[in-house]
DNA sequence: GGGTACATGTAATCAGTTACATGATTTA
DNA sequence: TAAATCATGTAACTGATTACATGTACCC
């Protein structure tokens, strides 16, 4: 087995650990709605995945027999100690903050404040993310709201990092779409 | 050619954009201490990537022959197509906060705050992550004391992203390890 | 002129994604 | 009970990473 598995290894096997005996299709709606904001990864890679951990011998699965054969998931003691071991080790891992928008941003060309001269790109690029940013806020606030998450959990202190991100993009945004609709260096 | 490009394409003609001739190992250089924070890969895809582009008629490269039998690219017309309009189409894409730290919070057990309980995991969590993320900090304050961004620029502007992410992260983190017992950095 | 660090590329492997297929359940 | 929807899985393909190999310059 390597000595660092890949991330969405750990998210299975931290979810496993809360959810025995689920199947990778569960593990999926429990992702999409919480930590799949952070980390997301497409369904069929929880098949995958799971198969992986099982060969590892992190995790055992059931297979039904006939009708959907479903796979039920549950963490072997190694796997259980590979979770435990991940969760207390030192990471030297670094932040990516992986947004699209940005990326454009960042290939603009250099009087991208200036709006006459792009067809105000970027003032379109703004719009279009505080909307989605907004949206992205009130659903967050949504789950705060639905009282899901109790009030110290680390599930509700991870969202609280969505909050304040989505907050502090959208301010972000506010003051580009400023500089693009009124340019500070017009030309003339 | 499919519809839409993986990121690392998007990325490459942005850079072949403003530096045209660039080799995949030049390429890797601007990368790194620049848009590299929020979306990194390994040198060796932007050989893979160059390849692909090629064979879509968005990339010209002229390989040396003999010695290191350097690859210098270039965008085509249509490369330059397909840039203009990757940065002016709308995106429906979210953002991702990719960050370690976060997931192993999220994977505490929901007794988290109890230090006395776990070894106090979380503050040490917590302590590295400040000092990770601190050490981060300080790079983008360097990277803007250096002078070597436009004030007005839109690389500067992704990396206030950069630097407002950062201050909200140590915040956040702090404010976990005042719930716990490891001994804490002190406030800079 | 031999050692060290930098520059460059390729091949093999592994991970992630898209597209598809089928079983079960609800509801008009 | 047919149509629609939800649940579940697999296979084929594409993308990303690791490990390796070699070339060039620098410097003592």
């Amino acid at each position: 087995m390597p000595t660092t598995l890949p991330m969405s290894a750990y998210v299975v096997l931290g979810l496993l650990d809360r959810h025995p005996g689920a199947t990778p299709y569960q593990l999926d709606q429990h992702i999409r709605g919480s930590i799949g904001y952070f980390w997301s990864f497409p369904r069929s890679q929880l098949y995958e995945e799971a198969g992986r951990l099982v060969r590892h011998g992190l995790v055992v699965e059931h297979q039904e027999r006939g009708g959907r054969r479903r796979r039920t998931l549950s963490l072997t003691d190694e796997g259980r100690r590979e979770l435990r071991q991940w969760l207390t080790t030192p990471t030297q891992a670094v932040t990516e903050i992986h947004d699209e928008g940005l990326l454009r941003l960042y290939f603009q060309s250099p009087d991208f404040a200036d709006a006459e001269n792009n067809g105000d790109a970027v003032g379109r690029l703004a719009a279009e993310q505080i909307q989605a940013h907004g949206a992205r806020l009130a659903e967050y606030e949504g789950l705060v709201a639905s009282g899901r998450l109790g009030a110290g959990s680390p599930q509700r202190a991870t969202l609280e990092v969505g909050l304040r991100f989505e907050q502090m993009i959208i301010g972000f945004w506010r003051e580009i779409a400023a500089a693009s609709t009124y340019p500070s260096e017009p030309t003339r």
